[in-house]
DNA sequence: CTTTGTCAGGAAACCGCTATACTATATTAG
DNA sequence: CTAATATAGTATAGCGGTTTCCTGACAAAG
């Protein structure tokens, strides 16, 4: 039923060798020879077996994507996917495949790694989230193992990693607001302990300084990661009338924005009119708001591609070593800010 | 480097095919020979090379996920990692693995998907999107192929799929209508050419109808697809004051709940105190409203998980022929409507 | 004591393709 | 005209397992 490189051979009245030249390297292969081969692929429909090759040729072709999936995924997890595609379309416009593992029933996610690559399922791994711990960077140092860390691991300099600047996304929100002319801005941050949020505020804070615009204490509003949280917090902080009411409002994260936005509709505040506002990430309810919200936010889908082709350069050229890469953020203009020529 | 079978077999003093025999069968070995086999495996660190298992044995032990994944991706598709995350689980935790195969930029899919099987390179397919249509399901019979398809193709019946139940899904809304004690109710629908929305209301009227409360024409407001036609559709039902107030309103889909929520909200009328709301599909951004929002769901991670296990059982029996599934909606209680005996 | 049956283990063929080494023929150089 | 060199194509040895068939030893039966 399967037709095999024997039976093209066969056909084509040439031996196997000649078919796999000619299938392959095409060197020292007269334009007769090859036309009856291609002649005989075409009318058996020849395909080679996939795994065959792999095992003939030592290589794989194929990239396992390590990850914890865990359940709730598209909600828990909105990143996650558009990173994946992003690998995936890389990879596979190289010719490589992509397996997935998951890595989130795994007890010892590094040992799950090294073997995908030893029982040789792989060329590479792509490894995203919490699998990444000392014991798996010390595994794919010592076994040489390509790979792409998704997500800078802090404890080791010399793996492969690509990952977000939450710091200079904070600086794209604050030129934002100096394009949009914005000077007396709020920013409501998450707990103090959130690692994303003080990244932001932290870039946020030194551009507006370097724009000549110091933000007070009394501007940066903290609070709990909720969407009630946010809410109680704007309002208290907007009634106190110490203070004029700010122009804007820089919000740590998409869900603070939710509260944002529904403390401004109590208070009978319009936006963009009486109050701007801006967050991170396009999640995809930021989009379903009304209005549609101005998000810095970082393109995951590129960021998975840059990965894969990291992956593909690493495996061209193996002698390679350290690599990294730091996706740069990107304004998403909504109707939530208008920049100065818009305001007249 | 890459410990091989021979070298186990010199370790512990016996035939590769005995190694082979322990690490598979365990038939007709004793005990002592066995034990021999696994210190050397142990001490060696074997680890089969799976393309090697996999091209002598004639099996991959892999499915392949051909979907068109396109770009943007968890935001225009955010049931399509769900589904796919319950299916690689139930595959992996029955030692296949699962590639993926984008079809988006595929001129061909069903040649694309019978490619795969032709060169070896999956045991069968799980097939989710546009790919499917009547050339590839003839292919798929044709060569025999073990396939599940996600989402029910209506053009031939021999096919294997796995799908949702849109009137089911009315139905649930109906008969949790009844629950609460509301008997007068508004459903929104989209455009009368959504197929998906029409059937919610066809499953909706039919169930209602069952429960004695028939659904007049003005308690049906047709809209497009839009938060903001959604919202004005609901002002000028509500506004129209021949008719009391409903005491629900059910919403097609959850683009139509944003508006509703919307129109509800300029209106003054609390949900659920004035009027309640229930829509479909636990999309992220209703989890994110104020109140959250009551839905009627489909679990596309159990449902995914039901896709991989009937791949499994088509698998290991292949004289099973026709198999079908459709998943069950499911009753998500949010705060936007109140059931009847905590109304009281 | 021979015959038959069982069982542990090994030899070897095979899975389908690649790649190296080799042969035969044609071409060019000396 | 012979020798060296390309060139086209083939034979064959793997790649690392699985699996079938076979052998030899031993136990039970006649």
């Amino acid at each position: 039923m399967t037709v095999t490189i024997t039976e093209v051979a066969d056909a084509a009245g040439v031996s196997k060798s000649t078919v796999s030249k000619v299938l392959n390297h095409q060197t020292s292969i007269s334009e007769q020879t090859a036309r009856k081969v291609w002649d005989a692929v075409r009318r058996l429909h020849y395909i080679p077996n996939s795994r065959a090759v792999s095992f003939a040729r030592q290589v794989t072709q194929n990239i396992v994507y390590l990850t914890d999936f865990g359940q709730g995924t598209a909600y828990s997890n909105p990143h996650m996917f558009d990173i994946m595609c992003g690998v995936h379309h890389e990879l596979t416009s190289h010719n490589y495949t992509m397996t997935l593992v998951d890595t989130s029933a795994e007890q010892y996610a590094g040992e799950r790694a090294v073997w995908e690559i030893r029982r040789r399922s792989a060329d590479g791994l792509i490894i995203h989230g919490s699998a990444v711990n000392e014991e798996l960077a010390d595994l794919l140092l010592r076994e040489n193992i390509p790979h792409i860390i998704i997500g800078h691991p802090a404890f080791h300099n010399r793996l492969c990693w690509i990952d977000t600047d939450h710091t200079l996304a904070g600086e794209y929100a604050a030129a934002h607001m100096e394009a949009c002319g914005y000077q007396d801005v709020l920013f409501l941050a998450g707990r103090k302990s959130d690692a994303i949020s003080s990244q932001r505020l932290k870039g946020f804070r030194r551009k507006m300084l370097g724009q000549n615009h110091f933000i007070p204490q009394h501007r940066i509003g903290y609070t709990d990661a909720t969407r009630t949280g946010a809410c109680q917090t704007v309002l208290s902080l907007l009634k106190d009338r110490t203070h004029p009411l700010p122009q804007a409002i820089v919000c740590a994260n998409s869900v603070l924005a939710v509260g944002a936005v529904k403390a401004l509709d109590l208070l009978g505040l319009s936006i963009p009119r009486d109050i701007a506002l801006l967050t991170f990430d396009t999640y995809p309810y930021t989009r379903m708001l009304d209005p549609v919200l101005t998000v810095v936010d970082i393109n995951m889908y590129d960021m998975g591609a840059q990965a894969g082709s990291m992956m593909i350069r690493k495996l061209e050229n193996p002698e390679l070593f350290v690599q990294s890469f730091t996706a740069l953020p990107v304004l998403i203009q909504g109707e939530s800010t208008v920049v100065c020529s818009h305001r007249l």
